[in-house]
DNA sequence: CTTCAATAACGAGGATACGCATAGTTTTCG
DNA sequence: CGAAAACTATGCGTATCCTCGTTATTGAAG
């Protein structure tokens, strides 16, 4: 899952990355409102974290500028609290959930994963695919109520790939989403980590769900 | 579906030309605009996509080009992040669409398959003759609710016969838009993989979908 | 109706590129 | 410093792609 953080408090927005990068997620992070704006555009994210307190341009703008050019990823916007208006202008301008400042990084945390949750399974809170279950809150993951340990990566790619259940995900895809590389190194990253993966989960039953599509990427799917 | 990519920076183009055969285009990459213009004019391409930053020929004038000499393939044009006026000079130029740069491969993917889009089905996202579906978005294919597997090539040449339904399409048509060769080597590679995809599709099936037009080429049509 | 040439369909097999596995190297972090 | 994780490098097996040669089909001419 990739996450755009717009923030202008350097000390803040480095606390910010490194507390979601523990979490696996793929961050990035910018200082200025207009550059963040340009970049929302350019990078297909899958959350924006926006400061309503922000210099070159008002974090409203960057708000209002992504909803014009019409695009859907969840916004979580963080005001101090004096801000309870703007708040409120934020919410209206097509933000979907708020934080006051100072928050705890725990409940940032929880808001994220309830707001990545939406486009999901829709509710429930985790994500399941046949007997496998990927737990975001407690990054638990559980095969046949199996516990399957997974490293930071292997974690990230699974949820990648449970996230977009039933499509083709291709190289180019994933290394965006999941690494944070805009462009290809021609290195076999990605097939070694799917390697790993297969070896948790899908080694030694019968029912495989994770399917290579020859010449295109990879899919997770139950049939 | 056969795009040429119009791109100087080598290490971009090479990064979008594999991103998109990925996908089973078949793709013609060209690091200069005058010579991108004639082969834009020489080949029936399917779509356009060009960096508007060029070094022989801005790419603003290979657009009005290509749109002078009244070819209608729809065009998608890259600008820098600064440069917004030229993207609205590229609009009225007669461009289809934009994305600025960086940008996600998955957005680009996303826009090419909304400009392919458009001259089939219309809006519903999937190409449907009788019972025969096809998916774009997950390159999914199905007959009479059933799931088929198809390969890279034979995918390519089912997608590109189903967006001409009801057309003859002559195996020079065929070799252009789904293999990369502009002149036929005298192989008989298409009728091999019409053969494969008969097999698959209409094999043991009462209404056979796809048809041959003896000394010219072959069509898909439910009648 | 038969014959014949042109065209297409099909089967078999070889070359190649792709993805997998494994082992080795670098990096991170306690 | 040592262990775990992240990443790189490489060889191998095989699905896919393509060539080639043979068989079947078609349509026109006799």
């Amino acid at each position: 899952m990739r996450i755009l953080v717009i923030e202008d408090e350097t000390k803040v927005g480095c606390f910010i990355k490194r507390a979601l990068e523990e979490e696996s997620y793929a961050v990035d992070l910018c200082e200025d409102g207009a550059k963040g704006l340009q970049m929302a555009f350019a990078t297909n994210y899958d959350l924006l974290i926006v400061d309503l307190m922000l210099p070159s341009l008002p974090g409203l703008d960057v708000l209002k500028g992504v909803r014009q050019a019409k695009i859907q990823t969840p916004i979580l916007i963080l005001t101090a609290q004096s801000q309870v208006d703007q708040r409120v202008k934020g919410l209206d301008a097509g933000a979907d959930d708020y934080l006051t400042k100072p928050f705890a990084i725990d409940e940032l945390l929880a808001r994220i994963r309830a707001l990545l949750r939406r486009g999901a399974t829709e509710g429930s809170g985790v994500l399941q695919i046949d007997d496998l279950v990927l737990n975001p809150a407690t990054r638990e993951v559980t095969r046949d109520g199996q516990r399957i340990d997974l490293t930071s990566k292997e974690y990230a790619l699974l949820e990648y790939l449970m996230r977009h259940t039933g499509r083709v995900l291709t190289r180019p895809m994933i290394s965006e989403h999941v690494w944070n590389q805009d462009f290809d190194t021609f290195t076999n990253v990605i097939d070694v980590y799917v390697n790993y993966l297969r070896n948790k989960i899908d080694r030694g039953r019968s029912k495989k769900l994770i399917h290579t599509i020859r010449g295109s990427g990879y899919m997770l799917k139950a049939d």
